[in-house]
RNA sequence: GGGCGAUUAGCUCAGUUGGUUAGAGCGCUUCUCUGAUAAGGAAGAGGUCCCUGGUUCGAGUCCAGGAUCGCCCA
């Protein structure tokens, strides 16, 4: 029996605050670890967030779908463990402290703050939102481990962030290089690639066509560049080798550039001399006049012309000005080119004028010999004078505007440099097959990541810049003294062992002072250097931190080394697909680092929100969704039925508060309100169900399916739970979800408005059936909408705390399956279908009985029908089923090909099949399908004995019938309509008018009455002659006949004259007694 | 410029190994049913399955090229 009364208009949002404040006192989840503790792990990884802003939107949406699974397979008999984690470290946090602080550099954080006053303030900043994350994790119900997150700040933590790097030291992976990378001269700072990923925005920079004169001759070479502000760090121009250049004379001048694009920059007036490729003209001309711009230490003189295949001819002029300290190729060129001066193995030469602050250092000189210095690289005005220094030495063809993507510091918007810097790496790409093998062993949803996205990005993989030269992260556990010697500390017994410095906290500035003898001993078992070493200043990159989850959440390999071991590698993780290149990777390749297998079985990749009008979201265009007003309207399991089922997740989601309603009306409401009804009849019922077999109380199996329609509304339940489980396993919430839906709108549309009778009669075994049926929804439900199904098991059953401590249901132990009944039932429901489309037709209502229904079907699926003839005849409303086995009495068949069978037989002559089929006779083909003789038809000089698969025989509907018809099924409607039909429908009219009357009169369902009709003469003949039924149907205990309204009303408290088929009827009713008997 | 994905009704989305009348929900029109349901049912309007070519007896589905959008990378 259910507990407790329902509200038909229960709120979701409300009763979801009630359903939370029950897990707590119950304290749901912890119960639902400590029930599976000696059960399996599936192991989920949390990806951490950043609490130092509040959660979106679309934190909800990786936050629910983190929440499904481990739900799901925590039913499934797992243990799931759920720690929780915060990404602590990184810039996003100093960006957020610095604008908090009123400083945006790196000098006033160190002289004017300090490190240990600012890092202070990171730590304190990091967790400002983490209620808000903890209550809005609550909310829309993740169940995670909050209380024992793991905290990438914390000191156990970082110490195993350190072994993991001393572990990648020790293979050699670790080095300091100088290499060209992605640079934020306002943060000061390298970006890896993951972060430069964050920042394209498409910009408009000046495009410069220089002509810079060869060495030996009037010819100029025709460079182009889009990044005016290297020009100084030039020392050298490339072309292409294979590509062909052309000698162009235009005007007075005669220019070199690649044939491609004479036409498009130089047009009409120019005229071609002589065509020779990127190899024969660095042979022929092999040097230029330099440097461009003049430098305080640097002569004029002959700069080379080099070749190399990265330049491309598809844009500028196919020759292009190198400048090895600002870009990634120019540097590889520079360095493998022996005839430029520099080595990369001595830093000094590198020719790098700007500084670290993006500003020219005093090298730098215009034509008239003043000093750049102190110039931001990046300012327009310099841009400016640059090009104007240029012109004024006429060097320059043109100068025109070029829109492209470029690169910007994700967190402070300025544009990023290429810039040489000292950087410590890992080797990845040494690791690059292994990483790929591991990739191998990972499914990923969707599964085009894998190959495409992922494996892509793998196959291109470059080292890590791991190195931040920041201060609120993990330090960099990279000692070095005078003579250079490296040694990476592994663990904090070690620094303290050599330096003698317990430190209680590892950050910077504490980390910086603590110093030890160099150990590094130049041969085996030789002296120990013994020179001071210090620790480099740099930080480690964010994104190291996070992948280091796996272990470093458990402190391994300090302790907890069992749990870890248990732990690796999750079974499941999910982000939004821009962790591809972020955590996913990080994951992946420090598990790779350490020589372990994949550390994730299975991924699912979300795609990205977008707004109602398919935009973006984003704090500055102001349309993001906030989801709490969204929390507060719908509620959560709205929120998260929408994710889970309007799409699949990974194509990305237009946001649609609209779609989130449809679902809550078309679902979460029919549920409810299917729930609602068998609970007020299960009440009004109560007697009934006591006495009746306690099967119904028990573990949810009705001892009786008492009819057809039970065992189908058992079958199509247990079928859905099977499919669920399924789909779940594959991690397709979106078709398991849809599959719920499916369900719960067969049993509402369905099994409760064709068994209403029964529930009002009290009928157990409906009852039963019903609560099996909202029991097993409840459980299927309780991953996707825990809400919601939690209320309702909790209400019908509640044997055990929570819904979400109980097995997710077998097919088979809820239900045996009846795949004939099922298939019958669709039957049925499609004659009925039909039949309601014949009755539309003829427009007669449904009210109106009418005398039979011809229903065409024969074989299996006549049984079928024939089966649930009681279900058709009540839909249809008519007296009698009839069957017909052949559609001659209806109409004549139809006859076409089966393509899908006769197709590959035939082939190319097909078509002259499809032509032998129709030329058949249709009712002979019929006939004898049917009894088994045997057609033929003889195509290109083969025979071919048709089957009944072969063929598709549909009926044609005569004229003047009513027929409605589909493929082979097709029902008739005899119209005639005698007397005796007609009062039974006046009768049905009646008791509608009735029923009304009861509605406008306030009375309760259940309420009986005395009643009283008068009126029109032929309409009482209907009522004398259905007396009972319309007493019946009404709950009338007493029914009073008479011509006389007035006298019939003059007793009753309700009266009410109406009209039924333009006759006066007169209703007055009474109420005798509520409720049933 | 390269990679990945998407493009099906006004909107949101399904569409199995290629099979000849391309579906659902919402919305719209008309009718209907209702003693749970802001529900349900029937009929109707609404489609160049992005375009072009190809493979095939047959293409929304496979292949190639292109367009547009999104993401990622240069």
């Amino acid at each position: 029996m259910p507990r407790r009364e329902v509200d038909p208009r229960q709120e979701l949002p409300a009763l979801e605050l009630e359903v939370l404040e029950r897990w707590r006192e119950r304290d749901v989840f912890a119960e639902s670890l400590r029930a599976r503790e000696a059960a399996e792990q599936w192991v989920f990884y949390e990806g951490p967030p950043t609490a130092n802003g509040p959660p979106g939107t679309h934190h909800v949406l990786s936050r629910v779908f983190k929440d499904i699974y481990p739900r799901f397979q925590t039913m499934r008999g797992y243990r799931v463990e759920r720690k929780g984690g915060w990404d602590c470290h990184g810039l996003p946090v100093e960006i957020a402290v610095e604008q908090q602080l009123g400083i945006s550099s790196k000098a006033e954080i160190e002289e004017k703050i300090g490190i240990e006053a600012f890092n202070a303030a990171c730590r304190e900043s990091v967790f400002a939102y983490v209620s808000e994350w903890n209550r809005l994790t609550e909310r829309i119900g993740f169940w995670l481990d909050l209380e024992h997150a793991y905290r990438t700040l914390d000191e156990s933590y970082m110490e195993s962030v350190w072994w993991a790097l001393s572990e990648i030291a020790k293979r050699g992976l670790l080095y300091e290089g100088h290499k060209v990378v992605p640079y934020c001269p306002r943060c000061e700072t390298t970006l890896s690639s993951h972060e430069v990923a964050l920042g394209y925005e498409d910009v408009v920079d000046p495009s410069i066509y220089l002509k810079l004169q060869v060495s030996g001759g009037e010819e100029r070479l025709l460079v182009w560049t889009t990044t005016p502000w290297t020009l100084p760090g030039n020392v050298a121009v490339a072309v292409s080798p294979g590509a062909t250049y052309a000698r162009v004379r235009v005007a007075e001048e005669v220019f070199l550039l690649a044939e491609d694009r004479v036409g498009p920059l130089l047009g009409e007036g120019s005229e071609i001399l002589e065509r020779l490729t990127g190899s024969e003209l660095v042979e022929r001309y092999r040097s230029y006049r330099g440097p461009i711009f003049a430098a305080s230490d640097r002569e004029d003189g002959e700069l080379p012309i080099l070749a190399d295949a990265f330049v491309t001819t598809q844009d500028g002029t196919g020759i292009v000005h190198l400048a090895p300290a600002f870009g990634e190729d120019d540097y590889r060129v520079a360095a493998a080119a022996p005839n430029v001066p520099f080595d990369p193995t001595r830093a000094d030469t590198l020719y790098n004028p700007v500084r670290p602050d993006g500003t020219y250092d005093g090298r730098v000189l215009s034509s008239e010999g003043r000093s750049y210095e102190g110039r931001f690289v990046k300012d327009p005005a310099l841009t400016e004078e640059l090009i104007a220094d240029l012109r004024g030495r006429g060097l320059v063809l043109e100068v025109q505007e070029y829109e492209h993507s470029y690169p910007h510091c994700w967190r402070c918007g300025t544009p990023l440099l290429y810039y040489a810097k000292p950087s410590w790496y890992i080797a990845t790409s040494k690791l690059r097959e292994e990483m790929l093998a591991a990739n191998e062993t990972v499914n990923w949803y969707p599964p085009h990541v894998k190959h495409g996205r992922f494996g892509d990005w793998l196959k291109n993989n470059v080292d890590w810049a791991l190195s931040r030269e920041r201060y609120w992260g993990t330090p960099l556990p990279v000692w070095r003294c005078p003579r250079g010697h490296v040694h990476v500390v592994g663990s904090f017994a070690e620094l303290a062992e050599r330096s003698g410095i317990e430190l209680e906290d590892h950050h910077r500035p504490y980390v910086d002072g603590a110093g030890f003898p160099c150990p590094h001993t130049d041969e085996p078992g030789g002296e120990p250097c013994g020179e001071p070493a210090k620790r480099v200043p740099e930080v480690i990159d964010v994104w190291f931190d996070s992948g280091s989850m796996p272990f470093a959440q458990h402190h391994f390999p300090f302790e907890n080394e069992e749990t870890f071991r248990e732990r690796f590698p999750a079974d499941f993780i999910c982000e939004a697909q821009d962790q591809t290149r972020g955590w996913f990777y990080s994951l992946l390749a420090i598990a790779t680092l350490l020589s372990w297998p994949a550390p994730y079985k299975n991924v699912v990749c979300l795609g990205l929100i977008l707004d109602e009008q398919g935009q973006k979201m984003s704090k500055s265009k102001g349309n993001a969704v906030e989801p709490w007003p969204v929390l507060d309207t719908y509620g959560a399991d709205a929120l998260r039925w929408y994710f889970f089922t309007s799409k699949q997740p990974w194509d990305g989601y237009r946001f649609s508060a609209e779609a989130i309603g449809e679902g809550v009306r078309l679902f979460l409401k029919q549920l409810w309100s299917t729930y609602y009804f068998y609970v007020l009849y299960a009440q009004a019922s109560a007697e009934e169900l006591r006495e009746a077999s306690t099967d119904s109380q028990g573990n949810g199996r009705p001892g009786g399916a008492a009819e057809d329609l039970d065992r189908w509304a058992l079958s199509r339940t247990a079928a859905t739970a099977e499919l669920v489980g399924e789909r779940l396993d594959a991690y397709d919430a979106t078709s398991a979800g849809r599959a719920i839906a499916g369900l719960v709108d067969e049993l509402s549309n369905w099994y409760v408005r064709r068994s209403r009778r029964r529930f009002w009669e009290g009928d157990p075994a409906a009852f039963a059936t019903l609560r099996t049926c909202l029991l097993t929804v409840a459980k299927l439900l309780a991953p996707f909408c825990p809400f919601v199904a939690d209320e309702i098991y909790d209400n019908l059953d509640g044997s055990r705390a929570s819904v979400h401590l109980c097995d997710f249901p077998r097919a088979a132990e809820v239900a045996p399956r009846d795949d004939e009944l099922e298939g019958a039932m669709e039957l049925a429901r499609e004659t009925v279908r039909l039949g309601l489309g014949a009755r539309g037709q003829a427009k007669i209502k449904v009210r109106q009985p009418l005398g039979e229904a011809v229903v065409v079907a024969d074989g299996r699926e006549r049984e079928g029908i024939e089966r649930l003839a009681d279900v058709v005849r009540e839909e249809l409303n008519v007296r009698r089923v009839r069957f017909v086995a052949a559609a001659e009495e209806l109409g004549s068949y139809e006859i076409k090909p089966n393509y899908r069978t006769l197709g590959p037989i035939f082939g190319k002559e097909m078509p002259r099949a499809a032509e032998a089929v129709a030329a058949l006779d249709p009712a002979h083909v019929a006939a004898a399908l049917r009894d088994g003789s045997v057609i033929g038809i003889a195509v290109a000089g083969r025979d071919h004995t048709l089957s009944a698969e072969d063929v598709i025989l549909t009926m044609r509907a005569p004229d003047g019938y009513s027929v409605e018809r589909e493929g082979a099924h097709a029902v008739a409607l005899d119209l005639a309509i005698d007397e005796d039909l007609l009062r039974e429908g006046r009768a049905r009219e009646i008791v509608h008018a009735i029923q009304s009357s009861r509605k406008t009169a306030g009375l309760q369902v259940e309420d009986r009455i005395e009643l009283a009709l008068s009126g029109d003469v032929s309409l009482l003949e209907a009522v004398t002659e259905h007396r009972d039924s319309i007493a019946r149907e009404t709950l009338a205990t007493a029914l009073h006949i008479a011509n006389d309204a007035d006298g019939a009303a003059a007793t009753l408290d309700y009266s009410e004259q109406t009209d039924v088929e333009g006759l006066v009827l007169s209703i007055s009713l009474r109420r005798t007694q509520p409720g049933p008997a």
